[in-house]
DNA sequence: CATTCGTGGCT
DNA sequence: TAGCCAAGAAT
């Protein structure tokens, strides 16, 4: 959970996750899907695919233990050789390196590495000072506070130098480099795609309205997370509809256009929420609908209600979209 | 080696 | 407001 995400953000995931899964074994006899209904807002959803096929191959390959060892670490998916660094470090086994950006920025700044981390030759130079830094003894007390020390002395902007307990030997200051090291990436403008979205609304139940929902496959963007059908902004909303359903269409309301920054790139949803009459009628041929979703499943009409969101993991745009389609 | 993968906090 | 960055890993 804390790759690439800061730690009061996780806090609350980590209790949720810890809660509903509090041992290995239950982990891997859940389904994904409940597994990416507790990770919905963290991001970086590979991680909950690969820590649910992690607890799986556990309990299958090592009797529903962590491997406590560097080589059986790095075998499981989404453990890489930082986590099984700090794996090891910080639960007191064995003193292992780990490379996170804490740790790149303070060894950066005190050795006076200069070029971008990003590269291999810069990585691979700062994974050998990581190593050589590493004491034998106190590896655990080690590893927690030179993480701490990036996360709360040397940050990446205005960091606080002067209770700095090692700036008297750090490069970086005693050169006045700080604000120059580490080496920024410099950043392309990210480019932008749009896409609609389509709240597909059926108005034919007296109990409630339903709403079309589809699940994202495979590893691309909010892979394995439920969502709305994507169309491309060529596309007729009217035509798609009547190419995927026998209902017919009511209205067609397009909604403001939302930004929402991805990793890579920009996306701009363009929201369409489209009203269809009667019961919910697909046009493909094998389709059931049910009232729970099967592990199998990958689209289906849903109760339109204000805690869906406690039945299916959604990307926080979409869930954004159902919160205001219910009020 | 370069890309891809999310979202929120902070400035 | 817009950009930077976060307990990185997989491809």
């Amino acid at each position: 959970m804390l790759q690439q995400t800061q730690v009061t953000t996780v806090e609350p995931y980590f209790a949720r996750f810890m809660e509903r899964f509090p041992t290995v074994t239950e982990l891997a006899s859940s389904s994904l899907d409940e597994v990416l209904q507790l990770w919905s807002g963290l991001g970086y959803y590979a991680r909950a695919r690969n820590i649910h096929r992690s607890a799986q191959f556990i309990v299958k390959q090592h009797q529903g233990e962590l491997p406590s060892d560097y080589d059986n670490l790095l075998t499981l998916p989404g453990i890489g050789k930082s986590t099984a660094g700090a794996i090891l470090s910080l639960s007191g086994i064995e003193p292992k390196p780990i490379l996170d950006g804490n740790v790149k920025r303070v060894l950066s700044r005190f050795f006076g590495v200069k070029g971008w981390s990003g590269k291999s030759k810069v990585s691979k130079e700062l994974w050998d000072l990581s190593a050589k830094s590493l004491p034998a003894d106190h590896f655990q007390i080690y590893t927690q506070g030179i993480m701490d020390l990036g996360a709360m002395v040397c940050l990446p902007k205005n960091p606080n130098c002067r209770i700095c307990p090692i700036v008297s030997r750090c490069y970086a200051y005693q050169n006045d480099l700080v604000g120059e090291i580490p080496k920024k990436k410099l950043r392309k403008k990210k480019r932008t795609e749009s896409k609609c979205l389509l709240m597909l609304v059926f108005d034919g139940r007296s109990s409630g309205k339903d709403l079309f929902l589809e699940k994202r496959v495979g590893q691309e963007l909010w892979g394995g997370l439920w969502s709305l059908p994507e169309v491309e902004l060529s596309e007729d909303p009217r035509a798609w509809c009547e190419r995927h359903f026998t209902n017919k269409v009511l209205s067609i309301d397009p909604w403001e256009p939302i930004k929402q920054p991805l990793s890579n790139y920009i996306l701009y949803i363009h929201p369409i929420k489209i009203r269809m009459d009667g019961r919910f009628d697909y046009r493909s041929t094998n389709y059931r609908p049910r009232a729970v979703p099967e592990p199998t499943m990958n689209t289906g009409c849903f109760t339109l209600s204000k805690n869906l969101d406690s039945s299916f993991g959604f990307p926080v745009p979409v869930n954004r979209l159902i919160n205001q389609l219910t009020q």
